[in-house]
RNA sequence: GCCGCCUUAGCUCAGUUGGUUAGAGCGCCAGAUUGUGGCUCUGGAGGUCCUCAGUUCGAACCUGAGAGGUGGUACCA
């Protein structure tokens, strides 16, 4: 690439990407396994598309010439045809269920995972790239499929981790909001969009700060103004009913919804669709504890149709301060009638949920509930002598083959200083063979964890270097069961 | 995108109204301890003081522009 000799990179990863260590990666991929359990149980199946797509397919953000990665990162084929990153699973499986449609067996179910890209400014918690986890079903029009997709997504939340009551998924519906607006006199489209972002803002700035909102417009703290909806005081307080009629039981939050916008065809559609989905979460055995109804959910402008879900933490979460942090939305989804006939022309119903995992990760850490346990290292074999190396790896061996990490120490370091390496990696036992235990047919083994135990009561480093604790010299044939004993002693 | 704040060692940060060889703690490496990690002690390595331009005899410090980070706000499939 570069031609200057001079010339070193920079080794940093790119903005809004990240690495992720061992620690996280198996946070991940346990929250993923359980995960995958439950959506399987449910019957979904699993399907992997491709990172690109065309960008076409995509939908909404598709390249234009001047500005090609506007959203998504993008570049152009061979062909010419402009090809995106993926920047969530939903629309591969629009363009799949499009595809395929004439061989599937209808309703399809499916669940994916992987990671999603989004060419857009990274803020904490939020990267350019990241894995989703993502269930839909495509191809069932009745509001018991969404209620079935937010049992899933509760089952899938509490076996990712999260215990019961740390979560709670809320629901609302497309065609209440839009029996909303009707009722509070907003046809213009961008009216309504104003109309939509306000109520969504109803969580961070209260009634009052909606109140604005939907009105003249609103300052906030830093002294930027954001021009409000324009509504009339009347309609202003329509809106305000509606978006605080949640709370208590289900059954109750949708008695005073119809209170206030009952009467409008698509308010009533909206509350039939409701409370179809109540009583399939009864018959599911969502509590009301786990699924509620929560008028002011908005979720996204365009694309949803029907019922619109997300996934809020409620654990305390506190940052490496101490200090509060909101965590917020840690999941969503809905109902979206169109999105395959944009391929097909044809309507088709479909309702679907998902999540970051990465974010769910973080959540588990931030409340406390992820097992905090380290990355152990293997049991590390000492090389004191290279004309030894066979009988290292003999030993080395011989662990693997009863199922335990080990390795042979590959660096060029003396023993002081791969002793300090198995510390580092947090390794449970070191193996010694020096010539007094090769011609001797034995070997030494070495507890690091009983060690770490006793280091915390040290005082006198050469007392402590000649006690030797945890250290035992036995027979080489009882080394396996010597090192699993020292293995089974550690916390479950 | 807009507004505010910030940028000095791997990390967290000091730093004199602008004055010569820029510091600390932690971390890292080594020795004390030639077959023994974590404690202790001693030593060492590590810096374009974000970049560029300007003011000045002299800039880590002052001025301007830019970059990066961060908090808020807007947008968010």
């Amino acid at each position: 690439m570069t031609d200057r000799p001079d010339f070193r990179p920079e080794p940093r990863a790119p903005k809004g990407f990240q690495d992720r260590r061992a620690r996280d990666v198996l946070v991940e991929r346990r929250i993923l396994e359980q995960v995958s359990a439950v959506y399987e149980r449910y019957g979904f199946e699993a399907l992997d598309t491709p990172a690109f797509e065309y960008a076409d397919a995509l939908g909404k953000f598709l390249p234009d010439a001047d500005r090609p990665n506007e959203g998504v990162f993008a570049l152009q084929d061979d062909d010419e045809q402009w090809m995106a990153l993926r920047y969530d699973l939903t629309a591969p499986l629009a363009r799949f269920a499009a595809q395929n449609w004439e061989t599937l067996a209808k309703p399809f179910r499916r669940y994916a995972f992987g990671p999603v890209w989004r060419n857009e400014k990274p803020g904490p918690g939020r990267f350019r790239e990241f894995i989703q986890c993502d269930a839909d079903t495509v191809g069932s029009a009745r509001p018991e499929a969404d209620a079935e997709i937010v049992s899933l997504a509760v089952a899938g939340l509490e076996a990712a981790g999260l215990p019961r009551g740390a979560a709670v998924i809320k629901l609302n519906s497309r065609k209440l909001l839009n029996g909303l607006l009707t009722a509070a006199g907003a046809t213009a489209p961008s009216q309504q969009l104003d109309v939509l972002r306000a109520v969504d803002k109803l969580d961070r700035l209260g009634p009052e700060g909606v109140a604005l909102l939907l009105g003249a417009g609103r300052k906030d703290d830093s002294g930027a103004f954001t021009k409000g909806a324009g509504l009339a005081a009347p309609a202003i307080s329509s809106v305000l009913a509606f978006v605080q009629s949640g709370g208590g039981t289900r059954r109750e939050t949708l008695d005073r919804i119809a209170g206030v916008i009952g009467g409008s065809p698509q308010g009533d559609e909206g509350l039939a669709d409701l409370d179809r989905i109540d009583m399939a979460l009864k018959g599911l055995g969502v509590d009301e504890d786990q699924a509620l109804f929560d008028p002011s959910i908005v979720r996204g402008l365009e694309y949803y149709t029907g019922a619109v879900f997300e996934a809020e933490l409620l654990l305390e979460t506190r940052d490496d301060k101490g200090d509060r942090i909101r965590f917020g939305s840690i999941g969503g989804g809905g109902r979206y009638d169109d999105l395959v006939a944009r391929f097909t022309g044809e309507t088709t119903p479909a309702t679907g949920f998902s999540f970051g995992v990465s974010r769910l990760a973080a959540a588990l850490r931030a409340s406390g509930q992820a097992r905090a346990d380290t990355v152990r290292g293997p049991v590390v074999v000492i090389v004191f002598n290279a004309d030894h190396m066979a009988d290292y790896f003999a030993v080395a061996g011989e662990l693997r083959k009863a199922g335990i990490a080990a390795e042979v120490y590959l660096g060029a370091a003396g023993m002081k200083a791969q002793m300090k390496y198995a510390d580092r990696r947090m390794s449970p036992a070191v193996i010694m063979l020096g010539g007094d235990e090769i011609s001797g047919g034995t070997v030494t083994i070495k507890d690091l964890d009983l060690g770490r135990a006793l280091a915390a009561g040290v005082r006198d480093h050469e007392v402590w270097r000649n006690e030797r604790p945890g250290q035992q010299t036995i027979p080489r044939g009882d080394m396996v069961a010597a090192v699993r004993k020292i293995l089974e002693g550690e916390r479950p």
